[in-house]
DNA sequence: GGACGCCTCCAACTTTCGAGGGATCGACGA
DNA sequence: TCGTCGATCCCTCGAAAGTTGGAGGCGTCC
């Protein structure tokens, strides 16, 4: 949340890394983008496995990523750069660039920590603008495939109204219920929990009573409905 | 796909609809959009109910959506309107526009089906241009608010990757799989398919064997790490 | 024609669930 | 102090769930 030290500051250039395998269309992305005075291109990169490289040693602030790259694609990169696995502090933004305008592509890059995603076609301008608003800490998709990204949002999300019923429960149902929820079967719940198998029959037991359901399989469908539980489950 | 007759030609006005419960602000929207060309303002509303009454009536392309309102909010108008249980035919696109920068506002709305969320303190030309973007069948989302969009989209969608593993399942081994994901027994997936509850035993049996795993409700945790069913299914 | 996979069914068996009783203890509020 | 609630444990018992090892039919592929 400090991070993002408002980028079109004057005085602070926003570092970019452009990584494309192909070499015209970074040359297209340079003279685009050096007319810019607050932007600074502070490398190239031909594959994903420069692209991260380069990226830390530059010190970029934003990397221009292109999806299809030998080695190593544009979607692993990023989630080399941005992903959920890499620290907070070592994160360094991407905004996604590509031709293809695939479903496959746009869910990858952002579950994989992207930014941005932009298609080529876009206007300059809007790159630029997609490029500082990224590099401020915010985020920006392509009108053209945000409507499928709301869509599939819609289809995925957890509905909160759900989750209204788990507020009867008490912290050590809810304790169990997340147990539930990964699959473990009452004697490997009650080791968790350094409880007895017998206690943990009561509470799966208050657990459906409260719900008004029949089976533990249907307490686990409700985590899930209700995002108490989440697929990407961190 | 065909719908979109793109948006800002010559000749065809974007009919929008005003909703808020302020008149100051509906004032300043008109002011603002009344000097652009292409679009006509066709009707303001100051509640819920009543924008979904005007925008059929007057056949809006567009509604401008607060969200605060009283009798109906933003989010339920945008549901009445543009929400999945609206024929196709019948949807009309909604752009919520709000002061108040909450999750609980911005998911809400997305799930409810707007095609695009800005907040009150955006430029006017972006208004402008996500009116545009949203009447051509596009979306556009605040870069505000993109970022935690993304972010929470990337924690609830599911991973594809786990679902190649449902792949060596026969189709009869799937149906069973999606029923077990909605909870019922063996006894009722049995009626529901027409077959023995013996069968339904065999069936599941041989889906756990084939994923490697010990209990339906393994099973259903990955169908829904998967990807195969999902919160919102429909 | 045989091998193979799938779907359907069966029976017998073990294990796990889940409901229905209780019981004790401690905390907290009336 | 009493009542209530939550957490912990106990036991019983019937009902699900899963395993195992069949079997027959059906289609495909070689």
């Amino acid at each position: 949340m400090s991070t993002a030290t408002s980028a079109g500051d004057a005085g602070h250039m926003i570092r970019v890394l452009i990584a494309d395998d192909q070499a015209i269309v970074r040359g297209g992305f340079r003279v685009l983008l050096e007319s810019e005075p607050d932007i600074e291109i502070v490398g190239e990169a031909e594959d994903g496995m420069q692209a991260v490289a380069l990226a830390r040693r530059r010190d970029a602030d934003v990397v221009l990523m292109d999806v299809r790259m030998p080695r190593m694609d544009g979607l692993e990169a990023t989630r080399a750069l941005a992903g959920p696995d890499v620290p907070p502090a070592e994160r360094i933004d991407v905004l996604v660039v590509t031709t293809f305008d695939l479903d496959e592509y746009v869910f990858g890059a952002l579950r994989a920590g992207a930014a941005g995603f932009l298609l080529k076609d876009a206007q300059p301008e809007v790159l630029v603008e997609a490029l500082r608003a990224v590099a401020g800490g915010k985020g920006l998709v392509d009108p053209e495939v945000t409507r499928r990204l709301i869509a599939r949002f819609a289809e995925i999300a957890p509905d909160p109204e759900r989750g209204r019923a788990l507020e009867m429960l008490s912290e050590r149902e809810r304790a169990v219920l997340l147990q539930l929820a990964t699959g473990r079967s009452n004697a490997e719940i009650a080791a968790s929990l350094h409880v007895e198998e017998s206690t943990v029959k009561s509470h799966v037991s208050a657990v459906l009573a409260k719900l008004g359901l029949r089976s533990r399989v249907q307490a686990v469908i409700l985590a899930y409905e209700s995002g108490l539980v989440t697929p990407g489950g961190r």
